[in-house]
DNA sequence: ATTTAGAGACCGACCCGTCGGTCTCTAGTT
DNA sequence: AACTAGAGACCGACGGGTCGGTCTCTAAAT
């Protein structure tokens, strides 16, 4: 592993935790075991650094979020694989991201300081959105959901949940909490399908016909 | 107004939208305009404010979501009063967050570098996740949600979905999209009661009778 | 009513440490 | 011998915090 390499990834750890205006040059140089001139003979600035970073973040987000999603062909499935792998494969992924998802703390540090840095990350949650978006439309004109269901509003419900969940996960690190939250999101997910509200539906009918 | 008063006020402003790190003694100075020896008169350091002014936003916060909470009876109407409020009422206060949730900007900071700051951060969104809680178990017990409805997914649902929309609220900083999420959540929240299910229930019913 | 003493609000120069960034030098490779 | 990756001394700006001092206001003394 080159040294550009050792930066670039102890930096995204330390970004993750500590955010980028909180992670100094000094913290970056002792976690890779280097010294200023190792650093800027990689390196132009901290904002050069930062995008760097911010690409690699990026990459390994799509490779873990979007894995195996060829493989799959109904919508809907898909996104409950996109949870399953951002609960498992990307927020609990202590190696890349010990401190949580690295673009909510970006978004966090960024909206109101550093406008032309937030432009970036927030192109990540735009994508994602729309993501979300098109497969629950596409799932909705397979038939996969219920006629009555509103894929805009769904798409808010699951999308704020996902950022709603690595915030708190990054408050109370407890894994059993995150996997609470984003399995209250694919159970959501479960209830907009066509055939369980109807099976749901008929129990219920019965249950009242009983009742009346 | 005194000058504590204006240096606390000005510190929630700044805190929310740049946080307690990244907000410097010489910015509160200047938004509050006064000087070192100003401000070291009223606080016994930067840590002394930090504790003072989280004591103010949770007060202003629980008289913003909370208002006219005792005015309704039902609980499941107050958990529409909470979100109603939090929308309009607490997140697009500018004159006192003009940066979004100072809570959620806090935990990010705090979460992984400031633990003994963080404790008493969480302490607020606990009290919420469990409000939220106690008052989906009353609304079930009172026959105001459907019977097949799991409180503690709801509960999170909700509150996860509260925490992702003040994110995302702080990113792009549009009502019109806060408005989207929030009434997403409320959306949610009316799909849980048992006679519009019911009513919805007989309706998919009689089509499904048609169909066959 | 006038004077005056003291309390404390407020000012800003200053302290030391850390910040991001530059520069020179060294040691190893080719 | 030329080149280059890396080390670390160094720079000015800025961080939180201190300190000597001024100004104002109140209340007791006259």
């Amino acid at each position: 592993m080159t040294l550009k390499d050792r930066i670039n990834h102890e930096s995204l750890k330390l970004f993750s935790t500590k955010g980028y205006l909180n992670t100094s040059i000094s913290d970056i140089m002792q976690a890779a075991d280097t010294s200023k001139g190792g650093f800027y003979n990689h390196f132009d600035s901290k904002e050069d650094l930062f995008n760097e970073v911010l690409a690699i973040a990026q990459r390994i987000w799509r490779e873990k979020v979007l894995y195996g999603l060829d493989d799959i062909d109904s919508p809907i499935e898909k996104i409950r694989k996109i949870l399953e792998n951002y609960r498992d494969r990307y927020l609990k992924d202590d190696f890349n991201f010990p401190g949580g998802c690295i673009f909510v703390t970006f978004s966090v540090e960024f909206d109101d300081q550093r406008p032309h840095l937030m432009k970036e990350v927030a192109k990540g949650f735009i994508g994602l959105k729309r993501l979300l978006k098109n497969l629950l439309e596409e799932g909705k004109e397979r038939g996969e959901l219920n006629a009555d269901v509103n894929t805009d509003r769904a798409t808010e419900m699951i999308f704020s949940g996902m950022i709603g969940s690595s915030v708190l996960f990054g408050v109370d690190k407890s894994s059993a909490s995150l996997d609470k939250s984003i399995n209250s999101l694919i159970q959501y997910l479960d209830g907009l399908a066509p055939n369980e509200t109807k099976a749901k539906l008929k129990i219920e009918a019965e249950d009242h016909l009983l009742e009346v």
